[in-house]
DNA sequence: TTACTTTTAGAACATTAGTGCGGATATAAT
DNA sequence: ATTATATCCGCACTAATGTTCTAAAAGTAA
């Protein structure tokens, strides 16, 4: 690879800069004025030499005509892609531990309104009934869930033993997160704390709201 | 929304193809050829309207100063962005439940080599001395890990008390993903399946690799 | 039909923007 | 010193390209 002179180096990132802020590339004299050249001339001097290094794409006679060349002509810092992401709404928060009367929407049944998040296509699926919540107190801290993590929950009724889910206690009108078991006719929801204690409640007694996607 | 003509949308989506093409957008002549018009003067007058419309960006006196408004014109089926992500290595496979010797590299010392994983950059952090490793065995089920996951793992001598790290026992030379918990002077490794059982191991014996930051 | 707005044509016009040329400067090799 | 090579300067030239004006066609509403 050659070495590139300083005006050089200027005039490339001069021209990344303003392809990003304006999605067209500048003019011969747009760079004169950013890389303070006092002729044209000198601009299309340096302008040829990047392209016939390699580090730029050039078309004569065209006015804009110049492209990078997004190969080797790396200026950022590390070795960074664009992935697909999602956007997934946060809807509100959750107890993780001892279940916890939700003073807000009883049920969080509708997908509108409130923050958006990003996230990886790959880790969401389809991407439908997905939604996240913030997660309340310490209790489920064997599951790398603590304090104000976020959940991704999928909307879903039913879920196998050992899942993470979003449960109501239709006795007690509480919500909580809890690893869910099927005992027969019971239910017993464990936090994934050594500390703490299953609790089980009759099969009709808890409703499962959706399931936790990934943390 | 106002509806666009049909030479309107030629228009967009020439402008489209071209700079897909090019890299960077047309001229009016261009437009004109491209889309069978007779006049450039028809062509202005179409921009300005699309202008109007939200569907285009447009810097007048400035030649090929357009771009598109990527907001409205969307050809993508689903709502989704970019967003920035980091790439690191899938170094290779841990035993979740019962302590397993690794049979390939003793260590992991090596960050060289294998495949890369793309990881959304939130979830990373500064990005170094992290990597990824694939879970193997259902012990860790409560923790949402589950065979064939993948978790990603930070280089690190220390851990807190309950955070699931990859530990490696000395006397034994076995390597394994469990929950760590400093017990004075004694370590505990609590695999996060409530179906089996802890153990524990003096503090000397037990060497942490690295700690688990995502799943 | 008439009146009015939108769109299309054609062509001249005005800027914008790439190119080329004579010459200056600098550095290094002969 | 002399020659060669790599850059840089200014400026003029001209092709590339956006703008505008007038007029006609096409469409719309009354």
């Amino acid at each position: 690879m050659v070495k590139l002179s300083e005006r050089q180096q200027m005039i490339m990132s001069f021209i990344e800069n303003f392809i990003e802020e304006h999605d067209y590339p500048p003019t011969i004299r747009d760079i004169q004025n950013g890389c303070n050249i006092s002729s044209t001339s000198v601009v299309a001097y340096n302008l040829d030499k990047l392209k016939d290094g390699g580090q730029l794409n050039r078309h004569s006679e065209v006015s804009r005509g110049l492209s990078l060349a997004s190969a080797g002509s790396n200026s950022n810092k590390f070795k960074s892609t664009e992935i697909d992401s999602v956007a997934v709404p946060l809807l509100g928060t959750i107890a993780a531990g001892s279940p916890f009367p939700m003073p807000e929407n009883d049920t969080w049944s509708d997908l509108s309104g409130s923050e958006l998040i990003d996230l990886p296509q790959a880790i969401v699926g389809p991407g439908d009934n997905v939604y996240a919540l913030k997660v309340r107190g310490e209790s489920m801290i064997d599951a790398l869930i603590s304090d104000g993590d976020l959940v991704i929950m999928e909307q879903t009724s039913s879920v196998r033993n050992g899942q993470m889910a979003a449960v109501r206690i239709k006795s007690e009108n509480t919500t909580t997160l809890k690893n869910f078991y099927s005992e027969g006719p019971r239910i017993r929801l464990e936090p994934a704390n050594s500390q703490m204690n299953a609790m089980t409640f009759p099969s009709d007694d808890v409703e499962v709201l959706s399931k936790v996607v990934a943390v």
